[in-house]
DNA sequence: TATCCGTGGTA
DNA sequence: TTACCAAGGAT
């Protein structure tokens, strides 16, 4: 139940409140201001729906520039969602190598194939049929229902949430407001042009209600926002407190032999899930370095390459040794484990962690 | 509900 | 350099 915007307009007029924010500003400003995205239709016309899914997938927890050649590489070798569907699912893996939270990639592998052979290749219009697909939440589905069908749907993600809670000066954290915010949000959409106006509220919280510094010279909400009447917006949201992130350890295993390099799949869930690695041990807080050589994929002569490959992910750091070894042509078989020729390497689809490792064992440059 | 899941840019 | 954080979802 939001509160702010709940205020009947004598209410607003005795507290001094700024009047209500107005939709048709924002769809104003949008008009002159939008920015140019590659997955973005020409104004006054609906994009793909397949492009905005997967564009949109793309863009969880992701910034716009790092998607750009994501998306553009994955539309020209895949069109359709018929034929994402038809890819086979290491392919789609490789090319998502390097983006990050991997568990999308898989998901949208399955989604694109639940959408091509049980749907017959259409994406739902609604916004509760969008939710049902993997890989979906609330966020995208709201996203692809208003953006690809115009329906009256508000998608609230980061952005959203930032410029709400300056609008109405929302002073609880943003954790435990979140249903708030999502229900404020939807009071602001206008009758009309709800693709137009999702699109807007995360280009303005984007490029103009910004973390920090917001521009509110040029903000089309300026004169109906709170955080900007009482001069806090750099208050809003108020964060939650950061939780400490651990230092875990471990060690990776560079086995060569005959110009190839031993490589193997990670487990399909968990950390990297699905991805391509060197042999690794876990790791582990309390990794032990004594013991790591009982992880190696081999019997070798193992020696242990000067410094660590250093690498952070959300909720740990973490610090690498890197072991390496050299085995005598012609390469033998080995449990879990396939060879691959060291220049066909950069095109195995290395998260970044491996690349890295990759790059300190001389595998590769840069 | 809290935790797990990558990466790269920015101040 | 460190800290923050960007178009969240699954479990």
């Amino acid at each position: 139940m939001p509160r702010a915007p709940a205020k009947s307009s004598a209410a607003r007029s005795s507290t001094k409140s700024p009047p209500r924010p107005d939709p048709r500003a924002l769809l104003s400003w949008y008009d002159r201001r939008r920015r140019d995205l590659p997955w973005r239709a020409a104004p006054g016309e609906r994009a793909d729906p397949y492009a905005v899914w997967l564009s949109e997938i793309m863009l969880q927890q992701t910034t716009v520039e790092a998607v750009k050649p994501y998306f553009l590489g994955f539309l020209a070798r895949w069109p359709s969602v018929e034929a994402l569907a038809a890819a086979p699912l290491e392919e789609v893996m490789k090319a998502w190598a390097g983006l990050g939270y991997y568990a999308r990639a898989r998901n949208l592998h399955a989604c694109a194939q639940q959408v091509a052979f049980e749907r017959g290749g259409v994406f739902p219009r609604e916004e509760d049929d969008l939710l049902s697909l993997p890989g979906v939440g609330p966020y995208t589905a709201a996203a692809v229902a208003a953006i690809a069908f115009d329906a009256p749907c508000v998608a609230v993600d980061g952005n959203v949430e930032r410029v709400v809670a300056r609008l109405f000066a929302i002073d609880r954290p943003i954790r435990e407001a979140k249903r708030e915010l999502r229900e404020t949000a939807q009071t602001l959409r206008p009758a009309a042009r709800s693709g137009d106006f999702t699109q807007a509220l995360m280009d303005l919280g984007a490029t103009v209600c910004t973390p920090r510094g917001p521009r509110c010279d040029l903000c089309p909400f300026a004169s109906g926002c709170e955080a900007a009447r009482r001069g806090e917006t750099e208050r809003f949201p108020v964060k939650a407190q950061k939780l400490e992130k651990p230092l875990r350890r471990g060690a990776a295993f560079v086995l060569t032999c005959g110009g190839a390099a031993l490589l193997r799949t990670r487990p399909p869930r968990g950390l990297l899930g699905g991805m391509s690695e060197f042999p690794s041990t876990p790791f582990r807080v309390d990794f032990d370095p004594s013991r790591a050589q009982a992880h190696a994929p081999a019997a070798a002569r193992w020696r242990a390459l000067p410094g660590e490959v250093e690498h952070v992910f959300t909720h740990f750091s973490l610090r690498l040794t890197i072991f390496a070894a050299t085995l005598p042509a012609p390469p033998p078989h080995i449990e879990n484990g396939r060879w691959t020729p060291l220049a066909r390497l950069s095109e195995e689809g290395l998260p970044t962690l491996m690349r890295k490792v990759a790059v300190r064992a001389g595998l590769i440059v840069e």
